[in-house]
DNA sequence: CTGAAAGCGCTAACAC
DNA sequence: GTGTTAGCGCTTTCAG
């Protein structure tokens, strides 16, 4: 494999200077039309493509790219959520750099300090607990909004979580259910799990249905959720309708109503189940939009790149009651 | 925000000449013990960070990124693979450059251009149907490794499509069944389809059971592997089970036997789907190991990197068979 | 052990 | 319109 190709390579073959070339594939200065259809036939011919590392550090300005850190791409709905970012950026002529932090602030440092030191124009994290993107990329200059969870100093783009629990929990309240019980979230996911408990409880609020504690339960695996749907089917009043805040609580909340032949307790899943429709009963769902939020993200930080200097925001990205089979109704 | 600092500030700050500061940042020629300190503490007080883009211009190699080209980030299968990729590149200090070509060959094509003119050190592609990524890697002599579906002159690293799918239905045929159907696949996937439906035909011939064309169907989507099971079952002889041979099959056959209240009839997937052990009944799988075809197509292009100069070659990755409940025996 | 000069591939700033 | 010079931030080469 011999030596790369230049500008002068191909300015030498055109009889022009490298700066012509130059110009030719830019597109900037003025060049005559001869002499521009010249140096594109070379560039046809010997398939030239200039070295963009070399263009940004010559322009001096960041380089072409965003960072994208994520905490685990095995996770469906961050894969989603990376898919929507990587097409808003290509769409304005940007590549993606991907890291994953495992949830783990240390890697998350890591990882934000490479893609630094790449230069990359912005930067997009979903953040790890006690993560420090927001000094590191202060320190830098370089715009950075956080996804799905805020973080300290710095734009932002969320789920409507709270107001997207209010309206799912609604639904099971205007089915006729008193008696509504919450499966919580990951620990990773405090922010989340704060939110959507809150829109639980506005809900209840505004149907005058009494909150009870005992109806709020904490579960980290499908398995622990599992375990607290049995217990709570087994209170003194137990709940008529559940709530499962997260992927993990509605897997383990599907398994215990259906071990338990329990088709008489209602149940409604914030975040949707590629399965859910396929369910017996088929599961409903308040549904993210993980792409969405990976676009919003995306054009936000391109805004700041574009010169939007207001103070740093948070965009909220809706979520959708999507509603499948009818759902037991209360018990008279 | 000021002007990012170079290795010229640092040496300045510690009263040193850049080479040195260069010296230490790369732990290449001698540097006193002393003058080693002094500049490592500058570097620490000021969180300098050396400009990765500048130094791959200089050395004249290829840049410290390898590319990652996908069909659709949507999809968890290749969310997973990126992670897979991820992980391994990042244990060798390499940058993940993420791109979808949305399974579109021109798309593909200006990805890895733009990749190749980043001077990327390796290229992973799940090649587009009509895509030339492998002329183009080839013209700029650039490692090229296609994962999961096979490209031509180049490494390949694949699921074990064929065998898993003979372990599959050999599975069934050994419940005793006798007319397994096979539920095809995505025109996208051609390469899988043909692998899989290979190995169906294998686990018949192996079990002497009659291969049977009628039994051969296709489906699209879901909704049409859905009505392709419904025409299954109204056959004059019709099947006792069914090999679902990707994920939309498998939902559409779920989804066909659930409204048909046929749970006599044996269903397993090739792929396995998160929630396949919450469903009634529980779903059995040929399961692929996503992150484990991404790791090994890194470590694939890595060795290459390393200089291996062998012929182009085909790694397969394992499936596993995850059976899951007993499900339904023939009846005799 | 350390520094000065040259140059990677490209473009900004000025010539002409 | 086009070419020349200089220099981005870094490392290589070669002197000291």
């Amino acid at each position: 494999m011999e030596r790369r190709l230049t500008l002068h390579d191909v300015a030498r073959e055109a009889g022009v200077s490298a700066k012509t070339v130059s110009r030719v594939l830019n597109g900037d200065g003025p060049v005559a039309a001869a002499t521009r259809e010249r140096v594109l036939a070379v560039v046809e011919r010997v398939g030239f493509r200039p070295n963009l590392l070399a263009r940004s550090i010559r322009t001096g300005g960041p380089d072409a790219t965003v960072g994208l850190v994520l905490p685990d791409l095995a996770n469906p709905f961050f894969g989603a959520l990376a898919g929507g970012v990587e097409e808003a950026a290509r769409a304005r002529g940007l590549t993606v750099l991907l890291g994953c932090s495992g949830g783990d602030a240390a890697r998350e440092a890591e990882v934000v300090s490479a893609f630094l030191a790449r230069r990359t124009a912005a930067l997009l994290v979903v953040p790890a607990a006690g993560g420090e993107a927001s000094a590191q990329a202060r320190a830098a200059g370089v715009p950075l909004v956080f996804v799905d969870r805020p973080g300290p100093d710095a734009d932002c783009v969320v789920s409507s979580n709270r107001a997207g629990a209010r309206e799912g929990v609604a639904h099971l309240l205007g089915l006729g259910h008193r008696r509504v019980a919450f499966l919580g979230d990951l620990p990773a996911g405090l922010y989340t799990r704060r939110e959507r408990l809150a829109g639980y409880r506005e809900a209840l609020r505004e149907a005058g249905a009494a909150p009870d504690g005992e109806l709020v339960a904490d579960a980290r695996t499908a398995a622990e959720a599992e375990r607290a749907v049995l217990r709570l089917l087994a209170l003194p009043d137990p709940p008529t309708a559940l709530f499962a805040s997260n992927v993990n609580a509605a897997t383990g909340a599907v398994l215990a109503l259906g071990r338990a032949g329990r088709r008489d307790v209602a149940l409604l899943a914030f975040d949707d189940l590629p399965l859910a429709e396929v369910l017996d009963p088929p599961l409903s769902a308040v549904a993210q939009d993980p792409a969405g939020l990976g676009a919003a993200a995306a054009r936000l930080a391109l805004a700041r790149l574009d010169g939007d200097a207001t103070p740093p925001r948070t965009e909220t990205v809706p979520t959708r009651l999507v509603l499948r089979g009818a759902g037991p109704a209360a018990r008279p």
